[in-house]
DNA sequence: GGTAAAGTGTTCCGC
DNA sequence: ACACTTTACC
């Protein structure tokens, strides 16, 4: 018998059980912090070592590409050998690597590229233009979100019925010619990976079968976050025999907005009744007192599958709850209370402000600017995402294949070189007419002299440089080649003219690009499916350049929650806990979409180690504009021997408050006894805060937002409100 | 073809 | 309010 003490040996008991569980259909929840990745990886050095698994014989599929490189590292690791013949990756990079395989029976091209979220739009507004739709009443970005949700649900437009509806028949209209676009173009968005590649596994009996004998094991981790189209694609790739080992929290779903279905983890115990369930619930992470107010909080959500953390280690300190004057003295207390958690001794990467939406970050980066706190805010553009990069790589693109019509169109006019919009459109023009691409559209233009004098030159000389520079570009390095496209293109020299500091960081991309190529050139081995140009350009689509090294330099750590994901931090504080920021005002309504912001808020807690600060501002400026607040329903859901309340405000701020609101609104405020701000009691709607007034005497309407039911318009005369 | 003015959107952002 | 994009005009 192999000797296995080294994989169990340092697992609990639960985590122990689902990892030797027998080969079949395994579905672990794994609760926040309780060893989910371990286990995964654990997992497949058991089918490794105990059921005589090969690498060829594993799929591990995650979401993000840093989750991936994480799980075959550490594999890795504890194998002690190279996992080389295991298929690690995302959905979407693992569809591409069938697609590139099998491209014929696909149905695609050779040299098949992928749109990214900016390609596919633009692509969409060529499409709209055709068919003369109208873009104010078409919104390009939500056609865009129709067509994707539809491929997200394995929707192509023959499965969609017509005559619905004017509108919905317009949207599949436009689903059908953009499809029809990227066909002959060969070009595929993020959707199709997947989509594209589910098709050819269901068509295709025997390559399903050549791939469901290879892949006998596979391995899932977010299980809660696969949309409808992973789902489907998954089942399709692991048969009903396959080993199939899932791991999931339906308590940490935040991404239904992007199209996941918590509903997966349900279903999936449906169509594999034979499935084995294993709780991961003992908490490695946070105190108990942490862990108590997440689950407290979660247990308001309905339909969950089940869990309750707990954790062998101390209750550690109560959480603290400070409701800040306004956002201002909430960044200020906040930012107080990092100095002193730093002058504790305290490193600032162990310190992070977690909040919901961007816009929160800047009144936090001000305080931490004024006393010259190191800090770093997650979630700016990525890499391959500036558009310095883009234009890069478009020409990079243009250059090796000149009928690359999104190309054509980013960097013809980049850097101005007087090819302007009329010109442009006359080539579309001409391009629409002779069902040719732009570039042969603009020789064409060329030859039979149908620009005017100006732009015949400038045109010519822009295919010239494009030519000039697919001819020095032949044979070159990647990296030697994208340097010489950057300089002969003038995009260097477009950018080194502004020397601003944006001017100057865009010269730093364009130099880490040249950089990125290089470093990859250097890692691949070509598989002679791609040649190493394609291969970059796919690589860029898909990794969205979270390779850069990330300097871990000691700075305080500003995220959203949702990038916080993941994550933990020995201190953290959740910020801006409001109703109508934090749960959101788009999703209060919407009973899903609200328990999608508990479990948002669940994340939020079970990302803390040690402490855990919770604030909220009675007056934030959003939009421009100050409102009144109402503390976050999430606040009073937590139980109340768990948190220290600070109160430093209590009586000193209410009156400045009224004093800050200037005089004509107190006097109004003042015949109804009640001030802008104040708590007060319905009979019927419970607790509020007064938000707006209107009119005089016994019309006089009177506007509260109530914790639970949300913004309400009352007469001030009928409604029974009184004084909290 | 470049600058100024008007317009737009404004939750989360993986691949 | 603000940042960013598109349009309008010189």
């Amino acid at each position: 018998m192999e000797d296995v003490s080294d994989i169990l040996d340092p697992l609990n008991e639960a985590q122990r059980e689902a990892v030797a569980a027998p080969p079949g259909r395994t579905l672990v929840l794994a609760g926040a912090g309780s060893g989910k990745t371990r286990v995964l990886v654990h997992r497949a050095a058991w089918l490794n070592r105990v059921e005589g698994a090969s690498p060829f014989t594993l799929m591990a599929v995650t979401f993000t590409n840093k989750a991936a490189a994480e799980m075959r590292g550490r594999i890795e690791t504890l194998l002690g050998f190279s996992a080389a013949g295991m298929w690690t990756g995302t959905f979407h990079g693992l569809s591409h690597r069938l697609l590139r395989r099998h491209w014929r029976e696909a149905g695609l091209t050779e040299s098949f590229q992928i749109l990214d979220s900016d390609d596919q739009k633009r692509l969409l507004r060529r499409v709209m233009r055709l068919l003369e739709i109208d873009e104010a009443r078409f919104p390009p970005r939500q056609v865009q979100g129709y067509i994707n949700s539809r491929k997200d649900d394995g929707q192509r437009p023959d499965d969609l019925g017509e005559g619905a509806d004017p509108h919905t028949d317009r949207m599949i209209r436009i689903y059908r010619a953009y499809q029809e676009a990227c066909e002959r173009t060969g070009q595929v968005d993020f959707a199709e990976l997947l989509l594209r590649s589910f098709e050819l596994l269901r068509d295709n009996a025997s390559l399903r079968n050549h791939y469901r004998e290879q892949f006998r094991h596979v391995l899932v981790d977010e299980f809660q976050d696969t949309n409808g189209i992973q789902y489907a694609w998954l089942r399709m790739l692991a048969g009903p025999e396959a080993d199939l080992f899932v791991v999931g929290d339906d308590d940490q779903s935040i991404y239904g907005w992007r199209g996941a279905r918590v509903e997966n983890i349900r279903r999936l115990t449906d169509d594999y009744p034979d499935v084995r369930v294993f709780r991961l619930e003992q908490n490695y992470r946070s105190t108990a007192t942490i862990l108590k107010a997440a689950n407290a909080l979660i247990d308001n959500n309905s339909g969950r599958m089940g869990k309750n953390l707990w954790t062998d280690g101390e209750d550690g300190e109560a959480i603290m709850l400070y409701a800040a004057f306004n956002d201002l003295d909430e960044a200020r207390f906040v930012v107080d209370r990092l100095r002193e958690a730093i002058a504790d001794g305290h490193a600032r990467s162990e310190l992070a402000i977690l909040y919901r939406s961007n816009a929160q970050s800047r009144l936090f980066e001000e305080a931490l600017l004024t006393h010259g706190i190191p800090y770093r805010v997650y979630g700016g553009l990525r890499f391959f995402e500036r558009a310095e990069i883009k234009d890069a790589l478009a020409y990079t693109r243009l250059v090796s294949n000149p009928q690359d019509d999104a190309s054509f169109e980013r960097v013809v006019n980049t850097p101005p070189r007087g090819i302007g919009g009329k010109t442009v459109d006359l080539i579309r023009e001409q391009s629409r007419a002779r069902r040719a691409s732009l570039w042969d559209a603009a020789e064409q233009c060329l030859q039979e002299r149908l620009l005017p004098g100006r732009a015949h030159n400038a045109v010519t000389q822009f295919l010239a440089l494009i030519q000039a520079l697919g001819e020095q570009v032949t044979d070159q390095p990647l990296a030697e080649a994208i340097d010489l496209v950057i300089k002969g293109s003038g995009l260097r020299e477009l950018f080194a003219r502004d020397r601003d500091d944006r001017g100057e960081s865009r010269l730093e991309n364009l130099d880490e690009l040249v950089s990125a190529a290089r470093g990859f050139e250097q890692d691949w081995e070509g598989d002679g499916e791609m040649d190493t140009l394609t291969a970059f350009l796919a690589h860029a689509a898909l990794e969205g350049g979270e390779g850069q090294a990330q300097d871990w330099q000691d700075c305080v750590q500003l995220m959203t929650l949702h990038s916080a994901k993941g994550l933990e931090f020995p201190w953290v504080c959740l910020a801006g806990l409001e109703e109508g920021l934090f749960p959101h005002r788009m999703s209060a309504e919407d009973p899903d979409r609200l328990e999608e912001e508990r479990r948002l808020c669940y994340v939020g807690i079970t990302r803390a180690r040690r402490r855990l600060l919770m604030t909220w501002a009675e007056k934030r400026r959003l939009h421009g504009e100050e409102r009144w607040c109402a503390p976050s329903r999430f606040i009073s859901e937590l139980p109340d021997d768990l948190i220290h309340h600070v109160r430093t405000r209590v009586s000193v701020s209410r009156p400045a408050m009224a004093i800050r609101r200037g005089l004509a609104e107190s006097h109004e405020m003042a015949d109804s006894g009640f001030h802008l701000g104040q708590r007060v009691m319905h009979p019927k709607f419970g607790e509020g805060v007064v938000l707006q007034y209107e009119g005089q005497g016994p019309s006089a309407r009177i506007q509260v937002n109530f914790d639970t039911v949300g913004a309400k318009w009352l007469v001030a005369s009928y409604a029974k409100l009184q004084g909290a």
